[in-house]
DNA sequence: TATTATCTTCAAGGTTTTTACACATTTTTC
DNA sequence: GAAAAATGTGTAAAAACCTTGAAGATAATA
């Protein structure tokens, strides 16, 4: 599967140049103007990377990635753009969770090393990796294996995505619209209630093997939620 | 939902202009032609944006502006109509609230870009996402929760709306219409009286769990709402 | 290709929320 | 202070929403 990276800057002429330098690959490409824009689209696309610039009108690349990692998807990867000599600036954005910067001018190469850089990284990320424990189960999620009591839980990959993505940001209600998107595709068209069913059935495997707890909460009206709280 | 706007300006022959641009797109649009008439109708009606001609006989725009950040909603967007050259007012307004401004005449496409812009920005606003605590009250808007000592209230969907919309709109009152409109949607036709039970489960909720302030207050005739105060 | 596993759709039945309404209580008006 | 108007409250019906099971569709696997 392909890719899709955001690309953010006020000028078109940036924007296309970024377009140019990374059409050979399979990428898809998306473009934002301006801060208000991207946040748009962050909640209704989703993508795997996003190239901000820092300096735009109003509402600037700062303000766009401290909104997006305090309220939005906490781990989809951003590389900002940046002017030369911009050093403060660039570890500002590092500290704020940038997860790589680049300087304008560059060079093609460079951008799209530092892309696919950063997307392999995030494929292969600590937190996309690594096993933790969620209220008495182990994730593992390289091997999209959840597992209580060292029994493992078998889930099919839908249902696992679904759980993890849950899990893993525990307290953050996600409406089926919105994890149907993240999970399916950017337009999916079908039913709503397929969520449902899912859910249903990672409950009901939950069980299987002796979990009690409610860990999938409803949220009437909204969506589903994994409650914050002791692990 | 389409998103509603007022025009505000003494000369019919300029709202007129103003709706035209605005009518390809799907915006609820109203109009007033003077100062007190744009109080008024933001009392007793609620939209999304304003487009506010400064330069109007009694009242202008800036004392709408004023008045409007002052007592009523300091949150709803206005974009300021000024004349060409007109910087210091456009500075001035910028100052006491206004959102953006458009000189005039403008050209039709900037207008709605700036519009939308707007818009959009106001939907993604940190007020809308960010928690906050009122009155020992922690809010999580965006996850729907409000606890009380680190225990979440369990309010229903319209109870949490409701109750979020006093309070994020400390010292204004509500009549119950208006919260039906707004919460609601438009063209509500049912009893007004919902509204006082839905008021009564949050307060009964409240009580459960062991918040014993009065925190919605009635306003005999007119409403209800959360009192401004030390939070 | 046949078989199996997974995903999706659908509808019935159950649960929660929302609304309506009747009556109690409070506030205002005269 | 009595009548009228407005609000508070409990209950129950109505509506909205969720769960569940089963069956069809699709994809994966042998």
């Amino acid at each position: 599967m392909s890719n899709r990276i955001l690309l953010v800057d006020d000028e078109q002429e940036m924007r296309k140049l970024l377009r140019v330098c990374l059409s050979p690959y399979s990428f898809v490409i998306d473009e934002a103007s301006n801060g208000e824009e991207v946040l748009d689209k962050i909640i209704t696309e989703s993508y795997d990377l996003i190239l901000l610039d820092i300096m735009m009108p109003e509402l600037d690349g700062f303000e766009v990635l401290k909104t997006l990692r305090e309220h939005l998807d906490n781990q989809i990867p951003v590389i900002l753009l940046t002017a030369l000599g911009d050093t403060e600036r660039i570890i500002e954005g590092l500290k704020i969770g940038a997860d790589d910067y680049i300087v304008k001018p560059f060079e093609p190469k460079e951008l799209v090393a530092r892309v696919e850089s950063v997307l392999r990284r995030a494929k292969h990320s600590k937190s996309k990796l690594e096993s933790f424990v969620v209220k008495s189960l182990s994730f593992q999620p390289k091997n999209y294996i959840v597992s209580y009591n060292n029994k493992a839980i078998p889930l099919t990959k839908k249902e696992f995505q679904i759980f993890y993505r849950l899990v893993s940001n525990k307290g953050r209600v996600y409406s089926r619209d919105h994890l149907l998107e993240l999970e399916w595709g950017i337009e999916y068209e079908g039913d709503t209630r397929t969520v449902d069913t899912h859910v249903k059935n990672i409950r009901e495997k939950l069980k299987g093997v002796g979990y009690e707890n409610t860990i999938i909460e409803t949220v009437w009206g909204i969506g589903y939620k994994v409650p914050e709280g002791t692990d």
